[in-house]
DNA sequence: TCGAATTTGTGCGTATGTATC
DNA sequence: GGATACATACGCACAAATTCG
């Protein structure tokens, strides 16, 4: 590669970027595929599948295995709204994390007991080791995935008691408030903190990305009279999702 | 690749990772050469470069040419509290974006006049072309440079008044809230909407770091009676700070 | 319904350039 | 200068998913 030049596989990612930001190549319509781009530009195999994922890594394409790789559409990033707020017959938790949007979401999630880890111990002001009820959560959105949610709850607190597995009983999927409300523990304030960084290989798979794209993460603590009853971490790919926070200025 | 099983470069990405944050491989210590982990895990050369590929897509090592790839440090990142509270004695527009860390912040602007872009103008609820004030503020923490902001102010509003410019005058540096209660105007509440994305090339270049390393941008809409008064972009770093929200739970 | 062709995704071996030590 | 190590590039193989006749 003489001095000064792109390596080839920037050159014909730039190409391809150029004629999509400016059109030539619509949304959901298809690219050349790679033995059509090796051809096009005379690289080699590697190339066009290089330039190919460095698309992919910035969001504007999608790769569908057998099928193609279709530019994507930009939409608008969807509002997340936040609140400390949630009514009582609100029985999901999807009004809470995502208020403004009217539309159906789903979620799985999986519930194990383990010891707490020295972040987490720290986060739940209990000692490391302490036993918790760790659950993670996949939402999706019009069946799209659209947030990695991962909570620990201390057993010290919820233990032997019909609240004691998030997603089951007579309060599953009504949320913490609700949960701990029905054991007399009265949440009155929550802490987020709100923080970005590259996506891991899993949450980038699980959330339909790339490794090395944006996540936004949120460490959420809900505390009932200054002890902190149930922590979570929430991630969600920064291009897609905005957190929306109201506040009101005294 | 069987059922289940992950890509070999994932499953090696992982058994590094593992070693990073578990402090088996600290900061400024090398990885081990492509070449070394072909051999450990039993991988072609493809594979170990996968690998460290996406560790260095995730921003936890970083490639020397030449010389090695190494685990980066992590700071733990600042705490930055954002609340639509700010007290009348407090001066500085830095206790409101930077609560709980009592340190000097120092900060530079410059304001111009321009006619509102349409994204300004819906933000403001004002019509395009509309005039505002436009200052752009630079804040250092102990020398620093820490945030970038940019915020407008419909020149309806503040025009002809001694709070026309946000950082000359009697109130100067006292902050939105001040400057417009000076003008009869009472500020209640504040939107905040939090996302993140790769830094502009100016942006890194102000804030110190390297392009296309994540930021978050805070867009910040202020409203007195519904009313929006101010509004601005607020931009950190994403790798040293993180945002903190305290919100009642009702 | 079946099968062939296409396309993506993963993986392997090798070669070369270039920066660092 | 030589050795080491990363970065780019080429060509090939195969599995899985999709498409289409």
């Amino acid at each position: 590669m003489p001095f000064g030049e792109q390596p080839a596989y920037l050159r014909v990612a730039g190409d391809l970027r150029q004629k999509i930001v400016d059109g030539f190549l619509a949304p959901h319509t298809r690219l050349p595929s790679q033995a059509r781009i090796r051809a096009e530009y005379g690289v080699s195999d590697t190339v066009a599948l290089e330039a190919r994922k460095v698309l992919m890594a910035e969001g504007l394409v999608e790769g569908r295995s057998g099928s193609g790789t279709y530019v994507r559409e930009r939409a608008e990033p969807r509002r997340i709204a936040r609140t400390g707020y949630r009514s009582a017959d609100d029985r999901t938790p999807f009004r809470q994390e995502q208020a403004d949007e009217r539309v159906k979401g789903t979620w799985d999630s999986r519930s194990e007991q383990e010891p707490a880890s020295s972040a987490v111990a720290e986060r739940l002001a209990i000692d490391p080791g302490d036993r918790v009820m760790r659950t993670r959560y996949l939402y999706r959105i019009e069946g799209e995935p659209m947030m990695l949610t991962t909570s620990w709850e201390p057993l010290a607190l919820t233990g032997r008691t019909p609240v004691m597995l998030p997603e089951e009983g007579p309060l599953a999927g009504s949320g913490v408030v609700d949960r701990m409300a029905a054991l007399g523990v009265v949440v009155d304030n929550v802490q987020e903190e709100v923080g970005a960084r590259p996506g891991l290989a899993e949450e980038t798979l699980a959330l339909g990305g790339v490794p090395g794209r944006a996540v936004v993460v949120v460490s959420r603590t809900f505390f009932a009279s200054g002890r902190p009853v149930e922590t979570a971490d929430v991630v969600v790919p920064a291009d897609r999702y905005r957190l929306s926070y109201h506040l009101p200025v005294r």
